[in-house]
RNA sequence: CGGGAUGUGGUGUAACGGCUAACAUGCUCGCUUUGGGAGCGAGAGACUCCGAGUUCGAAUCUCGGCAUCCCGACCA
């Protein structure tokens, strides 16, 4: 893309109203637009990324066999009564709203129970378990406080697995592989390194649950981690009895104290949903059984958000080279013919390119490339081309080195 | 939902109860400039969040509303 076509600017300075790193880089980089608090559109720039972390989850999630769909926003009261999740006594944070003809419906905050409805239409046998599906799309949570810029609003995005299993032993199959699959998506994201899967209580359904931790100074969780074993423990649920269960050192000073994000959690459901929407199958012997269920969130925004809180610098935001929106930056100074001609050169070879052909100073085009942080720059310049090429610089790095017009060949790839 | 704070051109800020609401940035035009958010000049851009009240006089004080941020509670 050209980006005298791109109808974003950056700014020098972030909205007097966000304080949260994250929002501020975002909005000055002129990624996202707040709507409200807790609520942000997604620009082109944050769009890329958004759509660069999704098909990543998509293609991890794929090949662990599960398949997309997508869901209504839109509920009906009775699926929710039938869970006991419709009254505002039990969950407070619903939007509700009206037909004309005065129908109550919601809008969903989750979707365990329209994806519980949706199945009993095509379950009827062991033979047709397990399966698994997975949605990437908008909840819509009227929570008391948003915050943390993009981190926790009240419309956001979830990818969300749901597992389908005969029984127990099926289900903890496909929970323990999710484990794999989830670091998988972490480490292809950029953040494996600093992602822990975390002990967590597993609600009303199992005695413990996973999430999976970013360590990152904007997280609103503690947690503990056993840098043996790789495994923390959320603080929240630090007791002697998970700790003896885990295994976990049990005096706390020895374990690393870290704030964190969370980007991700896997969940066993049992059989609430199953039972209460009547998602049942026959078994070998013919006998009734409700299906055992797994769901497996991830926030697509809320990784955006912690992409850019754990990677911005004080220049600006630094895209791990997976999710960037675009691959590389060529700026243009004065040499537009020689650009172009990279610029084709690359788009030719199915490289995401970004070309800076603006007519603006070179202060601001350098600036305005670290605040937008594609992860290689290239300079083309009367200088640059005296020196037998092209200035090569990668976003993390300060120095930058000439390159040869014919090295790029081999340079690039996603 | 409790507690605290803040609302002034697009953005960031200033202004004692008193002149035509100031400065920077961004934007437009002209000239100059061209390797880290250029310089000079000329412009456009505000019912000071909304509504009441106090006062000769309100951006400024009081009350109400709305909005935003922060702390806490909540986060299926």
């Amino acid at each position: 893309m050209k980006q005298s076509q791109l109808f974003t600017k950056t700014r020098k300075e972030a909205p007097a109203d966000e304080t949260a790193k994250n929002a501020q880089l975002l909005i000055r980089a002129g990624f996202v637009h707040k709507e409200m608090a807790g609520v942000y559109s997604f620009l082109p720039l944050g769009w890329r990324v958004f759509n660069n972390i999704s098909n990543i989850i998509r293609d991890e999630l794929n090949k662990s066999g599960a398949l997309e769909m997508h869901m209504s926003t839109l509920q009906e009261k009775e699926k929710w009564q039938k869970t006991d999740r419709w009254s505002d006594d039990v969950v407070d944070n619903w939007f509700k709203t009206k037909l004309v003809n005065g129908t109550e419906l919601g809008l969903a905050f989750t979707h365990e129970e329209d994806i519980a409805n949706i199945m009993t239409n095509f379950v009827s046998s062991y033979k047709d378990l397990p399966f698994y599906a997975y949605h990437i799309q908008n909840k819509l949570r009227n929570e008391s406080r948003a915050k943390s810029g993009v981190m926790r609003g009240r419309e956001f995005y979830m990818k969300d697995s749901y597992s389908f299993s005969k029984d127990k032993q099926q289900h903890e199959e496909y929970y323990e592989k999710m484990k794999d699959v989830y670091m998988n998506i972490f480490t292809r994201l950029g953040i494996g390194e600093q992602t822990f899967i975390t002990v967590s209580n597993g609600g009303s359904f199992s005695k413990y649950s996973y999430e999976f931790q970013t360590v990152c100074d904007a997280g609103e969780d503690v947690i503990y981690i056993d840098e043996k074993s790789g495994l923390a423990i959320n603080a929240d649920d630090w007791n002697d009895e998970t700790v003896a269960d885990f295994g976990f050192e049990t005096d706390k000073s020895k374990l690393r104290e870290e704030k964190s994000a969370e980007v991700g959690d896997i969940y066993s459901l049992g059989t609430k949903y199953s039972e209460a929407l009547g998602l049942m199958f026959n078994d070998e012997e013919g006998k009734s059984q409700p299906v055992v269920m797994g769901s497996y969130g991830i926030g697509v925004n809320r990784l955006l958000g912690v992409l850019a809180e754990v990677f911005g610098d004080e220049n600006g935001l630094v895209w791990p080279e997976s999710v960037a929106p675009f691959q590389v930056h060529i700026i243009s100074i004065n040499e537009d013919e020689k650009a172009i001609g990279l610029y084709n050169e690359l788009v030719k070879r199915g490289v995401d390119v970004l070309l800076d052909d603006r007519d603006a100073r070179p202060g601001q085009k350098f600036a305005d490339s670290d605040l937008i942080g594609i992860p290689h720059r290239i300079t083309i310049s009367s200088r640059s081309l005296e020196n037998g090429g092209y200035e090569y610089k990668k976003r993390t790095e300060d120095e930058s080195k000439i390159i040869l017009p014919e090295e790029f060949n081999s340079m690039f790839t996603r």
